[in-house]
DNA sequence: GCCTTACGAACGATCGTTCGTTAGGATGGG
DNA sequence: CCCATCCTAACGAACGATCGTTCGTAAGGC
């Protein structure tokens, strides 16, 4: 009963697996035929290149991560609240779609030229509602005046970003803790407060 | 003057070039010639396999790492100041071996099997250095007590591994203050002192 | 005269892709 | 209700290109 036919968003589904797994040039047609019981040749009734998949997968991830963005900026509530739910956000799309996440991390850079560039704009916006928050939480008074919004949200991104690397659901934090882990670490640091 | 033959070293360095730019399966051998200004069959004079390169490569980096993690704990000083010399040594090996260090990160997963368990855990042992050190500093007092050393080092090595991918030397920071805003990051965070 | 470095042709394997064809379910007219 | 039709998904052979690699050979400095 399993074995239906494909359709084109189960074909896209299985390219993100493999690009996730080995990378976009260590994937071969061949070898995302069999992960789908189907010959190299037979996705063509479905795309029209390898780098259509590549495009499709990317472009997903880039509209969950973007999309994911405006949700939590149209929230109600401070800085913080909406810093927490940027957060909470990302580590979502990071973990319920690892894999076109992945890609979209990993394998942009296989893209060729206008693709790249509409990615790397999505990406260069997403980024900007962090820097926005954080620059706005510094004129209120809910963040530190004297650091960089710029450094500092790359810093957090930097750790948003891996947390597909290490983090397992089976461990010790659940999701709540790993974003309160991060939230903590990002507003106070590891320093005891009463020292120097 | 500048083409004299070339060596072993020159061919290991140049296919870290590569494959930190495309990725070892996005490197051919005979790309790897054009850099050298050679054919693609000559590189086999210096080496035996393309598998050897990538092998020559990421075991250089995991070796300045691990190097580097042990001169930062044979230094005197507190847990600040050992954590401050492994957040330098890592940019430093980082910045000024970017090619080997990026395909260090990227590309070991590209390696068989006994390669790239040795390498993991290279990556282990250093990875343990910094979860000592915090440790070490929530014993006695430098840092926080409620945190988990693992998480916490984890999130820390994070935001290191992923320097690369944005800080350019030209730009507002140089060294010196990319190390302390990634150790004030760490150390303090981004909340104001005073708030809750 | 040897040893290192490089050449260039060639190997079989695999790459992404095209093509003609086919099985079978959906569709619609009589 | 049946049959002709169409469409989608898949096959398998084949294409030229490129892959990593081998081999026999040549050039040139110690």
């Amino acid at each position: 009963m399993t074995d239906t036919r494909n359709t084109r968003a189960d074909v896209v589904e299985a390219a993100g697996r493999l690009f996730a797994a080995r990378g976009y040039h260590g994937t071969s047609m061949r070898d995302l035929g069999r992960e789908l019981g189907l010959q190299g040749s037979s996705l063509y009734s479905h795309i029209r290149s390898k780098e259509d998949l590549l495009v499709d997968v990317v472009q997903r991830a880039a509209d969950l991560f973007v999309s994911s963005a405006e949700r939590a900026t149209a929230l109600a509530g401070d800085e913080r609240a909406v810093l927490r739910a940027l957060i909470a956000g990302h580590v979502d799309v990071l973990l319920d779609h690892v894999d076109e996440a992945r890609t979209f991390l990993n394998e942009a850079r296989s893209l060729d030229d206008p693709h790249r560039e509409r990615v790397l704009a999505a990406r260069d916006s997403y980024e900007h509602t962090f820097r926005a928050v954080l620059t706005a939480g510094a004129a209120s008074g809910a963040f530190r005046r004297d650091l960089d919004p710029i450094v500092t949200g790359i810093l957090l991104l930097s750790i948003l970003n891996s947390v597909d690397r290490w983090y397992r659901p089976a461990g010790r934090l659940d999701r709540t803790q790993l974003v309160d882990a991060i939230l903590e670490f990002t507003l106070r640091g590891i320093a005891l407060p009463e020292h120097g």
